[in-house]
RNA sequence: GCCCCCGUAGUUCAAUGGAUAGAACGAGGGACUUCUAAUCCCUAAAUCGAGGUCCGAUUCCUCGCGGGGGCGCCA
């Protein structure tokens, strides 16, 4: 089915002069009295003909009037010039009911389209790390990731969601050094609650090494052992991947990611690195330091950016251990023979430099994935006490968080209707999508306030008020039993009805949107303002009881194709539509 | 010092360069013998400052003020 405003967009550019290569933007006025959409090629087109918007706008209102009719088109019931400049539509109420009528028979493939079809991303997203507890900061990554894929595969991508597990690094040694000297009772109490005690032990030696520097020296060494293949360390660092792997498909499950395809950590690169030096070194692309100041046996080995502003990204230390920034170009090589159109990392804004770092050395380096990768900024997790940090001691574990909002959900449905059959599955459906939708619908790039009240509340614009309006719609529909109240002609609706279906239907628009600029907010945003529509309705609105029948037969349409809206709009959320609560 | 991001009602957030800047929470008032009141209706309340570009600026540019982040041989 196609989308209504690109058939505008197909109306508008019919009428323009072929010389006109300007955009044509199509938009939803703000007021109703501005019509269903609207647009402003008026204004650019004015520019180039020298004549005043005005003028260039009743020009194109008359040309499309004269088209349409040629073209026996029965898509809008007024067209009009208005603001000066601007082009007014108003779909034809038959027109409406028409795409009614299609919405309602294929509800499922409702919002999808094939624009991405042969089309291949790869999304990294949720990055929790081995041996730390993921916190509610965690939660950004992992949410719009999923938002974001579920998105891309309704308009007909190919998605591989990796999950690119921090497992390799500095951190590994310095926790190796803690381990092997904390006491054999220390070691058994951590082994009781592993990622909990892990973590704990990794703040502890961070406040040792404050008072201690040369305890750092002692941790890179543990690492450069772990990375050289010492026994007794790769022994111990297996264990800590394993335990954390657990806490992790814990997470994935209990929030409702869809499957990742690919999970490579960081440390399946291992083999890649050397070579990957290697090659920097002999095209001139990377350098080796000299070792005049440096401690270690050889030099590290670094890329000079500072002709891009980008600093000095160094790929070896002078102990030679891996960086992160190597981890990264190893991933990026290894996509890179994948056939992949596009690469996204769902990252936060403070890695940003790093990304460019990425990118540039990797386009230095001759690898084409580079130019098509993109960081997809997100603005980081504060509490209102300011930020959260594992040092601190402040941080709101992922699944502790969690638990609370079912708890509170449990509380609010023993209130609100105990007689609910499902309760625990409502009430876990419930919490996980009131925090889920809290981080989706704020814009990814603003940083956001986890206000606990706000994160916590049920009222409002929250995940629970989406879920609500829909189980509202489904109890109607249940109520009735003849289904046959899709065949009829089109009916006079009201301004409300109207209004409703007009922004039903602008579902795949908000969609489209959404996958363009990475924003599942975009979606959330949309839906949000559907379902305050269909709660008006709902409250002025009576359908069962209407004793008109063709108006009882058209707002049940209307219903079960607001219902199928927000059923498929919260799925690409990650949201379960619960059919009752 | 250099680079990046952000300043919108009391608070937390919206608004591809468009017409009258939207919500939610909080505040005040109202609506359940009526399809689920986790709802709905009404009231008050905002673009940090100064220039500039444009027919038009919350949005783009410059400067200033304020907040955050990065520039580690950390990840």
């Amino acid at each position: 089915m196609t989308r209504i405003r690109e058939e505008i967009k197909k109306i508008i550019r019919g009428a323009l002069p072929y010389n006109f290569d300007g955009e044509v933007l199509v938009s939803v006025p703000d007021v109703t009295e501005h019509g269903d959409y609207s647009t402003n090629v008026a204004f650019a087109l004015a520019k180039i003909q020298k004549t005043s918007p005005r003028e260039a706008a009743e020009e194109m209102v008359a040309k499309i009037k004269e088209q349409g009719l040629r073209m026996k088109e029965n898509v809008f019931s007024r067209i009009e010039g208005a603001g000066g400049g601007f082009i007014n539509f108003w779909i034809s109420d038959e027109a409406l009911f028409g795409k009614l009528g299609e919405m309602l028979w294929k509800p499922e493939g409702w919002g999808r389209s094939n624009t991405g079809k042969g089309k291949k991303i790869r999304v990294e997203y949720f990055q929790p790390n081995v041996a730390k507890i993921p916190h509610v900061g965690h939660m950004r990554s992992a949410v719009i990731g999923d938002a974001l894929k579920r998105i891309f595969l309704s308009q007909g991508h190919k998605v591989v969601s990796d999950t690119h597990i921090g497992d390799w690094g500095t951190q590994f040694g310095i926790l190796l050094y803690a381990w092997k000297e904390a006491s054999k009772e220390d070691q058994e109490k951590i082994k009781k609650n592993p990622v909990r005690g892990l973590n704990d032990l990794y703040v502890a030696e961070g406040k040792k090494i404050e008072a201690e520097p040369e305890r750092r020296e002692r941790g890179k060494e543990e690492f450069a052992k772990l990375e050289q293949g010492d026994k007794e360390n790769r022994k111990i660092w297996k264990w800590m991947v394993t335990v954390s792997l657990v806490e992790f498909d814990e997470i994935k499950r209990r929030f409702g990611l869809l499957r990742f395809e690919e999970e490579r950590a960081e440390s399946v690169y291992e083999d890649a690195m050397p070579p990957l030096v290697e090659r920097a070194l002999k095209k001139g692309v990377a350098a080796r330091k000299p070792l005049d100041s440096a401690q270690g046996v050889t030099g590290a080995v670094v890329v000079d950016l500072s002709d891009v502003g980008l600093g000095e990204a160094v790929l070896l230390k002078s102990d030679g251990a891996s960086t992160y920034l190597l981890r990264d170009l190893a991933t990026l090589e290894y996509w890179d023979k994948k056939k992949l159109d596009k690469n996204l990392y769902v990252v936060d804004i403070r890695q940003s430099h790093h990304f460019s770092q990425v990118f540039d050395v990797g386009k230095r380096l001759g690898i084409p994935l580079a130019s098509r990768s993109e960081h997809i900024v997100f603005g980081f997790m504060s509490l209102p006490e300011g930020a959260m940090s594992t040092r601190k001691g402040n941080v709101i574990g992922l699944l502790d968080v969690l638990d609370t909002m079912e708890a509170r959900a449990r509380e609010i449905i023993e209130k609100k209707n105990p007689e609910l059959k499902n309760k625990e599955k409502v009430a876990k459906a419930v919490g996980v999508g009131a925090l889920k939708y809290f981080d989706l619908s704020h814009h990814p790039k603003s940083n956001i306030m986890f206000d606990k009240e706000k994160a916590l509340s049920f009222e409002g614009n929250t995940g629970p008020y989406l879920q609500y309006t829909y189980a509202r719609l489904r109890s109607i529909l249940r109520k009735i039993q003849d289904t046959r109240h899709k065949k009829q002609t089109s009916p006079k609706f009201d301004e409300c009805e109207r209004g409703l279906l007009v922004e039903m239907l602008r579902f795949p628009e908000a969609v489209e949107d959404a996958a363009k600029v990475y924003a599942p907010s975009v979606l959330a945003n949309y839906l949000y303002g559907l379902a305050q529509k269909a709660n008006e309705f709902y409250h002025s609105h009576p359908v069962l009881k209407e004793g008109d029948a063709e108006k009882r037969r058209f707002r049940l349409m209307l219903v079960e194709a607001v219902a199928a809206t927000l059923k498929n709009g919260l799925y690409l959320l990650g949201i379960e539509a619960v059919e009752e609560m």
